[in-house]
RNA sequence: GGCGGUGUAGCUUAGUGGUAAAGCACGACUCUCAUAAGGUCGGGACCGAGGGUUCGAGUCCCUCUACCGCCA
């Protein structure tokens, strides 16, 4: 007989920096569910890899003086070790730069896909943003500078690149979504899409000038034109697996790829294009997660607040990050990840319940053993709703409900008050019923589970659950949780929570204005339209002020943190009614709002975050 | 500006027309097999605001508001 199989995949992620916990998220989550179906007895395959061309690659490379495949090598084993320290089951790990393992199979598809008169030539011209390594729409430039990077001013190139005609397969792409033949889950996000393309999908850029993009795959019988992104890394799916060999077809078409939310529209639009084109199956079903905050903050270098799972590893157990990535996001939402729900969730969920019932129950079994009996506790534990939930991704719940039977042990022992009674046949039903709850777990946290399983001497297999515990001799378990004290990190919040003090601390010693006071500030919505220096000043600038009705002159001392450039045209907020004064003989009405730090270091020009007329009134 | 999502106890969330739930945190009591773990009880929510439909609204409809996302 020939088992199901099941193909999962994770995206590959640019290899451009070591992961973060994010990528955590989706690689844990693609894990449980290759665990969950390899535990039905399925034919998984699981791959994950890492995304290495690129100009961005290629530029970092340069700059810490390496090859870009040295560079990639480097961030792409960081990765690799990713999914040893959090026991990741993947089969495979591909790479976009192997050129044995990836290449010939791009390199097919394309010459499939232009074979079929999808691919075409056209000049492009526009502000090419090397930031983006893409061309940003002139409306979308802020003062003629990229809004994701406004140190770079975009230049202005025209160039012949390679097209796919994706808006071909639009409509055939949209229905298919319509009717689930290509599933995205969970719904919003198939709505969300459906919505994004409702005016259907339009040709995307296949390739770029070497030029501009020396690192990469060459487009086949063009010698200056390299693959871009789309028909390098998302090929990926099929190259993991054989393509072009025909032995892809042993796992193909993928069953889930589980995506990110800001890749969707990629693996739901570019990706099933190109295999209409080439006439391979769709894949099954691509599956989103939201994003993780971090202690309720977005994660960004400049807050310095990125966490590194690696990191995390070395100071927590592999599977207390799997539980709490997989216990607090919901499935399809954005979630947040802290350390201190980590530790707390490891303390109260996996030690004092799960661990401690392991801990207690073996070590009755040690002292009184066990009579086999028909295990009547079992039956408050879900099991085919803990399955559908699993199956339908919704693994927070699937959790919640498997450690409600955590609970349920627990209570039983407690009722039964089974240290005194030594109940041999009460204690078989709590074995047998820690044997389900381990089989159920694995997935979720595969370490202690193959320890549960060698103290109660039992097979993880999802037959196993039916089947009566066979008895063997029991020792009581070493312990499978520590509880994590509290560290520097908590010291850390402690200070947080004193600063935030002392901020509150600002506000209620300052002195109370009242209602009629604030008001008399008249302040408004200004554009700086001219600067220039002054004669023996070195902090100060003579700017001059669009507030709509009028124009204002205004000194401030700005030199040192702005160029003349960067306050041109800048918007500002402008405190009109203030006292005007004379510096260095010139009258200065009114100030212009800026935010300040501490040592006055760093100084900020306040600013509307869209569009409103000048002179609006800010209240 | 347009579209969509979210807003329920201190925190995290469940609850898709019928007495507002659970976990964590907090307080009291209690067992002693176990990792100072377990168990019981308790306080704590005008379910973002206002209006409508209904015998009945956290739930459906409208308006507003805050936050988030996408698009422009």
């Amino acid at each position: 007989m020939k088992n199901k199989k099941f193909y999962i995949t994770t995206t590959i992620p640019y290899a451009n920096a070591p992961p973060h916990i994010g990528f955590a998220l989706e690689i844990v989550q693609a894990d449980v569910l290759a665990r969950w179906h390899s535990l039905l007895g399925e034919d998984v395959f699981f791959l994950t890899g890492t995304d290495e061309h690129g100009v961005k690659n290629y530029k970092m490379a340069k700059e810490v003086g390496l090859t870009p495949q040295q560079f990639v090598d480097k961030n792409s084993d960081y990765f690799r070790e990713l999914t040893k320290v959090l026991n990741i089951s993947n089969n495979y790990f591909i790479r976009t730069t192997d050129k044995k393992a990836h290449w010939p199979g791009v390199i097919n598809l394309w010459k499939i896909l232009a074979k079929k008169r999808d691919i075409y030539k056209k000049k492009y011209k526009g502000n090419y943003c090397y930031g983006c390594e893409r061309f940003v729409i002139e409306k979308d430039l802020i003062d003629g500078k990229c809004p994701n990077h406004p140190n770079l001013t975009p230049e202005l190139i025209e160039e012949e690149n390679y097209f796919f005609k994706l808006s071909k397969y639009s409509d055939k792409i949209i229905n298919l979504i319509k009717k689930d033949k290509l599933k995205i889950t969970p719904e919003k996000w198939k709505n969300d899409f459906l919505s994004l393309i409702k005016d259907g999908l339009t040709d995307v850029s296949f390739s770029r000038d070497k030029k501009h993009l020396p690192w990469g795959i060459p487009v086949p019988g063009d010698e200056n034109q390299v693959l871009y992104v789309w028909p390098d890394a998302l090929t990926n799916y099929i190259t993991g697996i054989g393509y072009p060999d025909k032995k892809y077809k042993k796992y193909w078409p993928a069953d889930v790829h589980v995506v990110g939310k800001d890749m969707l529209r990629f693996h739901t639009g570019i990706w099933p294009g190109m295999l209409l084109s080439a006439g391979i199956k769709l894949p099954k079903e691509v599956i989103v997660h939201g994003f993780l905050t971090v202690n309720g903050q977005k994660m960004s270098k400049s807050l310095g607040n990125v966490v590194n799972p690696i990191e995390l590893r070395k100071k927590y157990d592999a599977d207390s990050i799997r539980y709490i990535l997989m216990r607090t996001i919901p499935f399809g939402d954005d979630g947040d990840f802290s350390e201190k729900a980590l530790v707390e969730r490891n303390n109260s969920e996996l030690a004092d319940k799960l661990g401690n019932l392991v801990s207690r129950v073996s070590a009755l079994a040690e002292k009184y053993g066990l009579v086999k009996t028909e295990n009547k506790l079992v039956k408050k534990l879900k099991v085919k709703e803990i399955s559908s939930l699993i199956e339908n991704y919704e693994l927070d719940k699937a959790l919640n409900l498997i450690f409600e039977f955590v609970d349920s042990c627990n209570l039983y022992v407690q009722e039964n008050e089974l240290w005194k009674s030594g109940d041999k046949k009460k204690l078989y039903e709590l074995a047998d019923s820690i044997k389900a709850l381990a089989i159920l777990l694995w997935a979720f946290i595969p370490e202690t589970c193959e320890k549960i399983s060698k103290v109660f001497n039992f097979k993880i297999d999802f037959k196993e659950l039916k089947k009566p515990l066979k008895i063997g001799k029991i020792r009581k378990a070493e312990i499978l949780f520590r509880k994590i004290e509290v560290d520097e990190k908590q010291e850390e919040k402690v200070n947080k929570a004193e600063k935030i003090e002392k901020i509150e601390g600002i506000a209620t010693m300052s002195e109370i204005v009242q209602y009629g006071d604030w008001e008399k500030l008249d302040l408004r919505v200004g554009k700086i339209i001219k600067v220039e220096d002054i004669e023996n000043a070195d902090k100060l600038y003579k700017l001059t002020i669009d507030i709509g009705k009028e124009k204002r002159v205004v000194c401030a001392g700005l030199k040192k943190f702005y160029s003349k450039d960067e306050l041109k045209n800048k918007k500002c907020i402008l405190f009109v009614n203030l006292a005007s004064r004379m510096m260095r003989g010139i009258e200065s009405r009114g100030m212009i709002l800026a935010a300040v730090n501490e040592d006055e270091s760093k100084v900020r020009l306040i600013q509307p975050d869209s569009e409103i007329e000048l002179g609006a009134r800010v209240r």
